[in-house]
DNA sequence: CTGAAAGCGCTTACAG
DNA sequence: CTGAAAGCGCTTACAG
């Protein structure tokens, strides 16, 4: 690769002043012309990690997932990625799978690599890491849970409401006997639960323990979850299914069991919106608009990394609310009057 | 950020100590345990970028994707990530979008950051820089489809193949009617087209222009397309949908105009694996393994940045199928016998 | 095994 | 507007 050697050697102009060529200041035209013809014929290319190396800034900012096996978390990276690539500042990519080959956490990983910011669902391990950054003065935005102890900008889902939202459309629907499948070690999904709990309450419903069954996040977890309701003596009349993947599963097992939906059991799911509308009868579910969590969450850090010295200004916590999309999977158990 | 210097300060040793302390070098017991403790103490992190920049390779390989919003590449992404990551090197990726804020063009972003090589689902455009890259001996591995004029490692799919065979069973059912959904702008879907014209000429089935969709390469586009197929006056008896997306929109036109699958219309779709099961009746389809796919392109990727000297080796180019998965949305027109 | 010195490719004050 | 010099945080031969 041709450096800024080359270009002296081609130009005779001083380091310095290729410099400011490249980085936006006033240069004489003829030698701006002359640089340019020199890097397009050397093939220059300027070297980003000593650009950041000796500025101190990257223009990068880290996305720090828990994995990349998620629809979610992987639509999330490609909002963020959009957004930010449009405002000129690039992502570098790291998933917290716990087996990382040696090299340190991933936190470290990304400081180590002079990110500007980091934009992070947390996983529990990271957010010691992710507190000494934040007081270090590197902003940090949190997505889709805040971490507790570390107090820095956050755009959520009101999932709790979600959820009590979800229920209370079954219970108009006459609905009393109501599962809920879901897992618990997510702060995202406790919210979820205790949106149902307090909705049930609310409105005088018992709720059951053997209706409440929390699992792994998986496809296979849904099926066998759904499995079990189905072989209860008295079986719920609906499911609110609060997580995709379980969703899914829950369908198939359905199917399997030749249980139909609404008839046999009526069916809630949560962030599903293109199979919801691909199965017969349509799905209702709760969306959640994961552009919009992405794009919330990189203005959030596009305007700390923009206001350079009022890097201390209060934490902003920015919260979406989920939407019930109607479909036809929720059967209608009222007296007709 | 504490950096070698401050260890210096703390330990009293040179520059040259501290590097191979963090180089796996031989170091006396007693100053690794003084590294050890300043490094804790002043919570050193080492600067990747310093290094990388100084010792001229990174370890990191970059990762050029067309684009970030589909399923298919996402999880082509997830299985790159990980396999490299659990073998130490770290990812970089770049989507190739047409708007990247000035800034030059993907190729240079990952080159400009030094990355050891790059693993890559090709956009167009990114061709050319590519070639150059290759010529000066970075290591490139293209996945999905290979480029003309890009002889370089490869992990592909046997789509022609895969397409045939998906033919092969609805006429074995009795179909002679078959309607074919997908575009043509791709490489892969040209392959897969031109299986399906393969193998509809070896069963002597006339090729009908009005049964063949190209489309661009999304859900809405696969509802049009599909409520195009419902309207003709002779409709098809199946359709083959060679791409995800357009097989969900597909579906979508098809439980909307209330049409039954496979009563009115049988489907064989491609590459929707979860998706498949959870619809009633399950769906035939033809699966490519991802996982498999990302895995060969990382194993040949590792196996280049392992061969240091022997860079010049052959090309390798390996090519995978793509299973039949059978399901329930294929009818059986064959006369009793 | 350890240390002094040079250098990776760039940017940044500072003179001119 | 331009150039000479120092330096970002490391690694790399080279002596000792």
């Amino acid at each position: 690769m041709a450096t800024y050697k080359d270009l002296q050697h081609a130009t005779g102009l001083s380091l310095a002043t290729i410099s400011k060529y490249y980085n936006g200041g006033t240069v004489r035209p003829e030698n701006a012309r002359a640089i340019e013809e020199a890097a397009k014929r050397l093939r220059y290319r300027p070297n980003e990690l000593a650009r950041n190396l000796r500025s101190g800034r990257s223009r990068t900012v880290g996305v720090l997932l828990p994995d990349l096996t998620s629809d979610f978390y992987l639509s999330i990276l490609s909002g963020l990625e959009r957004r930010l690539r449009h405002n000129g500042v690039s992502v570098l990519i790291c998933a917290d799978h716990a087996d990382i080959a040696g090299s340190g956490d991933a936190v470290s990983f990304l400081s180590g690599r002079m990110v500007d910011g980091i934009i992070t669902i947390p996983t529990r391990r990271a957010v010691p890491g992710l507190m000494e950054l934040s007081e270090g003065g590197t902003p940090i935005v949190t997505l889709d849970w805040r971490a507790p102890g570390l107090d820095v900008d956050a755009v959520v889902i009101d999932n709790e409401t979600a959820a009590a939202t979800a229920i209370q459309h079954l219970i108009d629907h006459g609905h009393e006997r109501i599962a809920y499948l879901a897992g618990d070690d997510t702060p995202t999904l406790v919210a979820r639960l205790a949106g149902v709990r307090m909705q049930l309450q609310a409105r005088r419903i018992p709720a059951r323990d053997e209706y409440v069954i929390s699992s792994p996040l998986s496809v296979e977890a849904g099926r066998s979850a759904m499995q079990r309701l189905l072989l209860l003596e008295e079986r719920p009349t609906a499911v609110f299914v609060a997580m995709n993947l379980l969703g899914v599963g829950a369908l198939t097992a359905l199917n399997e069991s030749g249980a139909r939906v609404p008839g046999d059991m009526s069916f809630v799911g949560f962030d599903m919106p293109q199979i919801a509308r691909m199965t017969r009868p349509a799905l209702d579910t709760m969306e959640q608009d994961v552009d919009a969590l992405a794009e919330a969450a990189a203005d959030l850090m596009l305007a700390r990394l923009g206001a350079q010295g009022d890097a201390g200004s209060e934490p902003v916590v920015r919260m979406l609310s989920a939407r019930y999309i109607p479909g036809g999977s929720v059967a209608d158990l009222r007296p007709p009057d």
